[in-house]
DNA sequence: TAAATTTTGTTATTTTTTTCACATAAAATA
DNA sequence: TATTTTATGTGAAAAAAATAACAAAATTTA
């Protein structure tokens, strides 16, 4: 299904942005592979798989790469995202500031409590009872659900019945994709644990024997 | 290295924990993969990879396995856990109230801006100046970075330099591991940019032809 | 102009992850 | 007690992802 690709095509598409704004024309393999942590190989690798190619010895065209990334991912047009849940992680998202240059424009939130609701805000925040028609009126595809874990299979269903193509769900449980709905589970949580995982392991080997693997 | 089953392990471990709350004593593959979207031969598979065994027919004792996954993950003790960055994600952070069963606890937070600054708060906010500080007083290993991409790699460095051994690391920037400390970069931009591509994909599915593929 | 160098692009190999197939133990049923 | 049913556990196969190896083009240097 080769999803790692896509998701580094996104990382190389950022990267290029910050290079470009850098006034740089012209790059290579080894930086973009800086640039997102992976490899120069992986970089040719993940743009030969796409059908990607540059110039040898000359590296590639930024803006060429640029347009031709772009369209692969379909990042043409500005994609119109609701958020469910105005608590603390959707409000932190709210009003993030760099997500217009990422082709994405948070187009309202909603909350079920009414001390949340704005509507004159920049982004207005809705009541719930009012989701399903504004997803209808918009023709909103994207998603994301910032509520608490038992209030996200609810607001999944009116999300899919009203057919909601993509969601990422930061609610710690997992809500199952219909064949209809890509949906993408974060669970903050669990990135916290791992890393303590990962770090209690470091801890370890250092304690055992004084030096590190390679 | 064998990094996705150390992940899905914590997974079952938080899943065994609701199930545990229910009032349940055992359990089978197949819930522990619907809990966590799995499959339930690969929930057995990962348990094998980790010496785990079960009865035959009678699945597992959810005490039994609590314990067991417990002791792999090392989630004896109580971790400690610091934020540099107290702006909307940091204090979304910070506020979260699930921190506490997963074993994590926020000691505190650290910010560049005077009136971030508070330590009488229940989770006291330090000014920048004292992270190197705390770290080393209270023994620190793991760390979050919420604070904007510019001044990522500072607080990184103060991490490094102090022996953190892990790190989670908000901003939309790749910060390189050093063999000492393992960084998890989680970029809740390219989260969204990747379910927009998957939600587009999906679109075009149902536009073409009509139906879905398997 | 010839040789050396740099960087791409692709094929082959290895590693990691997922899926498949099925033998085996325990429990339930006949 | 014999048979069937239900789950586990694992070896083999397939798929996905990462790494290695190297040929070929473009450029630089000698
Ligand atoms: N904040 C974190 O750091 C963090 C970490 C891990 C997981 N999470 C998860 O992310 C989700 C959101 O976290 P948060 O910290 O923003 O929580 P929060 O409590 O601050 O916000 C939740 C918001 O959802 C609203 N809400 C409740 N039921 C609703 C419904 N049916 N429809 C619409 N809105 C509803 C509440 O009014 C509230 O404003 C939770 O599931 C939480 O478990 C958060
Ligand atoms: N909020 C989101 O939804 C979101 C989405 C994608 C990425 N991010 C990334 O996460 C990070 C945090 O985002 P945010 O929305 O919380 O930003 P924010 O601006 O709300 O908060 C950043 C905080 O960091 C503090 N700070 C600045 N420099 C510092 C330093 N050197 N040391 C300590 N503190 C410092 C600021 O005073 C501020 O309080 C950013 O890198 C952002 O790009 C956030």
């Amino acid at each position: 299904m080769y999803k790692k690709p896509i998701i580094r095509l996104s990382r190389y598409k950022n990267a290029l942005y910050r290079f470009k704004s850098l006034g740089l024309v012209r790059i290579f393999s080894d930086n973009l592979a800086d640039a997102v942590g992976a490899t120069a190989v992986q970089v040719r690798k993940d743009f030969s798989f796409f059908g990607i190619t540059g110039n040898k010895r000359g590296g590639y065209l930024i803006e060429d790469l640029l347009s031709k990334v772009n369209e692969i991912l379909g990042k043409d047009k500005i994609t119109k995202v609701i958020v469910v849940g105005a608590g603390h992680l959707g409000s932190a998202l709210m009003n993030y500031k760099g997500f217009p240059q990422l082709g994405i424009q948070i187009a309202a939130g909603f909350d079920i409590d009414p001390v949340k609701i704005n509507r004159k805000a920049p982004i207005p925040i809705f009541p719930l009872d009012e989701l399903r028609d504004f997803i209808r009126t918009h023709t909103i595809k994207v998603a994301v659900i910032a509520v608490p874990d038992i209030a996200a299979q609810q607001v999944f269903n009116i999300m899919i019945s009203e057919g909601i193509t993509g969601i990422v769900n930061f609610a710690p449980l997992r809500l199952k994709t219909d064949k209809k709905c890509a949906v993408h589970n974060v669970n903050l949580g669990l990135e916290l644990e791992t890393i303590i995982y990962f770090a209690n392991a470091l801890e370890k080997e250092n304690h055992e024997d004084g030096h590190f693997k390679s």
